[in-house]
DNA sequence: ATTCTAACGCAACAGTCGTCGCTTTAGGGA
DNA sequence: TCCCTAAAGCGACGACTGTTGCGTTAGAAT
């Protein structure tokens, strides 16, 4: 996660550089710590020793602390794992998102929440996971070379349908963490995609 | 939505009862007309012609009367429409949720974003979730008998992985209410249901 | 080196939220 | 009918959030 990504404005180096590197990293850090609830403007602007106003200006609340920190994460080199098979694949897949939706602190879950009340919390978590999903099509077109999937399979689609059901039972219906919830997610929708639930008009 | 149900305190009669049936009338008028940025305690205590203090104490936050509310409301006698086919019910079902989500005001938005503001409210609206897919079994009940379903498929993941998309898409990505992705996610569902990836250990 | 200005520091402010101690009232029981 | 008490009313309070006007500073331009 490097913090030295040079501000958009007119004057990148030095302060505002600085300053936006400080409170990204107290934003981040008091998330972990203290989780959403913990996370105030004015925790992350003494934290980051800084001034409140400089924190409320740039960034208007917490929601845009939030989203710059997404929009600076986006930008990691994730890529989903080459297991060498569309379950396998699919599985990795929702293990990662288990995790990190179980994960305590709940990173995942704070972003969520903070997306609820903050307009551009959503906007910068969509495309995060827009992002996410776009890289993993290659999932798809890897299980098409292989043969394991009909050809024009729409990935998007089967990529929501294998992770819906993870995201759905952890954040919306509060289920405990099921070991073995990843697999049966993605073995399901590798069986509906064989199929060809994912393929046509 | 009958607001004449008797308060569980010492003193039901008179103006307990008024007192609550006031409070969760204002609540959900309240939510309607402003949303759920709207929804102050103030507003409602003020709309209801009660102190502030009473709704705090009786109900300690805003989740608080959005989880009674949503216990008032689970008591209706909603069961899942019967349309002679599994992936019918199921679309229908998906229907119903692509309504209630993209409704306007965003009623179930509203109860989702404050399930991660008030404990309380997350365990009345997990519990109203539950008892909804438990009313739902019987669409895996009608169509094990039909033939339609191998026998002992687990009703609560053939619905969870029926539904899962459309929460997904609505809730968490965001993406603009697709007239279809109701009968496609019921098509994928009932595609691996058929396939058996509901049933065995 | 000097100047200029965008960005930050600072203090005071209004608005909101939730709590507390005390008083008042309604309504159930004798 | 009278009393007793659970529940509601009331005002004040502290904590927090977000804004504004103005002074100060760092660093970019020349």
């Amino acid at each position: 996660m490097p913090t030295t990504t040079s501000a958009s404005g007119s004057r990148p180096g030095g302060r505002s550089a600085r300053v936006r590197a400080q409170v990204l990293e107290a934003t981040g850090a008091q998330l972990v710590e203290h989780g959403y609830d913990g996370l105030t403007v004015d925790a992350v602007a003494e934290r980051a020793g800084v001034h409140r106003t400089t924190v409320y200006r740039r960034w208007r609340d917490i929601g845009g602390l939030l989203a710059d920190l997404l929009d600076a994460a986006g930008d990691d080199g994730w890529e989903p794992a080459d297991t060498g098979t569309l379950e396998g694949d699919l599985t990795a897949l929702n293990e990662e998102i288990l995790a990190g939706v179980a994960a305590d602190p709940p990173l995942t879950t704070a972003l969520i929440a903070a997306s609820f009340r903050s307009a551009q919390a959503a906007r910068a978590l969509r495309a995060f996971w827009e992002d996410r999903y776009a890289r993993c099509a290659v999932v798809a077109v890897r299980a098409e070379e292989r043969g394991e999937l009909p050809p024009g399979t729409r990935s998007r689609e089967l990529l929501v349908a294998a992770t819906a059901p993870v995201y759905h039972e952890l954040v919306l219906l509060g289920t405990p963490p099921d070991p073995h919830l990843p697999a049966t997610a993605a073995r399901t929708a590798a069986l509906a995609a064989r199929a060809g639930a994912f393929t046509g008009p």
